[in-house]
DNA sequence: GTATTTCTTTCTGTATACAGGTTTGCATAT
DNA sequence: ATATGCAAACCTGTATACAGAAAGAAATAC
């Protein structure tokens, strides 16, 4: 058996979760999710203890699951946290990476990593993360990449939100810290990487404002659709 | 509802798997497993979920639930994360910490977290981790806290280790640290922390490798229970 | 009109049943 | 003795059933 139907599921509620199509707080109905999704209750609730644990959902005794909150605070304390690891991880990789995997790195920046016009806010949001995964993943640290990528799924929608509202300026930031992390100087890519993440910290409050908006909006799926322009700077 | 079965067995399990009663790598049988815990497959199953999510089992679709392994490698990321994590915590909790936080987590600590003679390891394993987990609180962001608590659990069973070789000259480190941050010195109370943690990592390979042999000589629940004696320095 | 109680409906929590896949042991062949 | 194929036993993956709790609706009291 290749994927078990608790993966699939596992999957698919993530990715509703992670774009809010569930919305913050939301209840889950088994029987009705179970019969939308095709599938009985049993793996439905094998694949929500699951997401559980990674936070995606809250469980209730006797009253069930629910779809978790979308909270600044939150957000904020998984924005810190992530710039924790990073630039942990991007000292790292300083120190380990070797001269091939800088390279490629490097490659793989400028190869998919700096033009964003005529994608999706997804798909730009997508290469932006696989960037900085990318760094973390040089730090040879699989636990700190383990949860640096919870992280990342748990801070997607807002990201989304940020890139639609065109808050960024990114290319010349990741160009400069891919440079300093080519000249192994550590304590110039942890702060450029730092300061990277941060710049997009002050902007969370307004930001989870417009994503509490477009959920009970537009629905959400379509921010992640929409098709990025010309980008300033 | 107060507590649901599933918690009950999530509980249970995550003690088993801590301790590494279930061994690593060992397969879990779900039928016999349910009937000695009192409970039938479907809240057991539901357990292991969270379980999986939280890295204490792994799933291999078609075979089932396996407990975790024991990884030198692993053990080694996750107390170089917890370094990471710790560091910055206390970073945090100088900048942003009351007055009255500080005072009531130094109190803390001589009440109960420098006598260590007379306690089972298990015990002065818990008020160890009290600590550490009472400054990242100090720091302010839940979901780091979260995560360290996370991390302590998967590296409990090799700090037991640890304890009871009597690898511990934590006293003297830890109101060193507590001096640190009450006089929010960010920069030594970071470093004497981080190089508390790592003084650790230099023998995990011998600790892992007495793990194993505990896991299958004693049985392993006879170690967290041995009591302290003196410790020197 | 609001609050309270009761009754109905719905949903969760868990056990159980069963089909299909996996492992295991044995027998046979090399 | 080792490897290969077959068969039986076992176990997992999932659906379904049912009891008990929670939510909601209707009716009554204030």
């Amino acid at each position: 058996m290749s994927e078990t139907r608790v993966d699939d599921l596992f999957r698919r509620l993530k990715a509703k979760a992670v774009s809010f199509e569930l919305r913050p707080g939301d209840r889950i109905n088994e029987g009705a999710l179970a019969a939308e999704l095709g599938a009985s209750r049993t793996p439905l609730r094998e694949a929500l203890n699951r997401l559980v644990a990674e936070r995606f959902f809250e469980f209730r005794p006797g009253q069930g699951f629910y779809c978790r909150g979308l909270e600044a605070r939150e957000i904020f304390d998984l924005f810190e946290l992530r710039k924790v690891l990073e630039t942990a991880a991007v000292r790292a990789a300083c120190e380990r990476a070797s001269d091939a995997e800088l390279k490629a790195l490097k490659a793989r920046l400028n190869a998919e990593g700096l033009e964003t016009k005529g994608l999706s806010v997804a798909e730009a949001c997508a290469r932006d993360e696989a960037f900085h995964v990318g760094i973390a993943e040089l730090g040879g640290n699989a636990e700190l990449v383990a949860q640096l990528r919870l992280i990342n799924e748990r801070i997607r929608f807002i990201r989304w939100i940020e890139m639609a509202a065109r808050v960024k300026q990114s290319k010349k930031q990741h160009v400069a810290i891919m440079e300093a992390l080519a000249a192994r100087n550590a304590n110039k890519a942890a702060r450029l990487l730092g300061e990277h993440i941060e710049k997009r910290m002050d902007q969370i409050l307004d930001s989870v404002r417009a994503g509490i908006a477009s959920i009970y909006v537009d629905g959400g799926e379509v921010l992640q659709d929409r098709v990025l322009g010309e980008v300033e700077a």
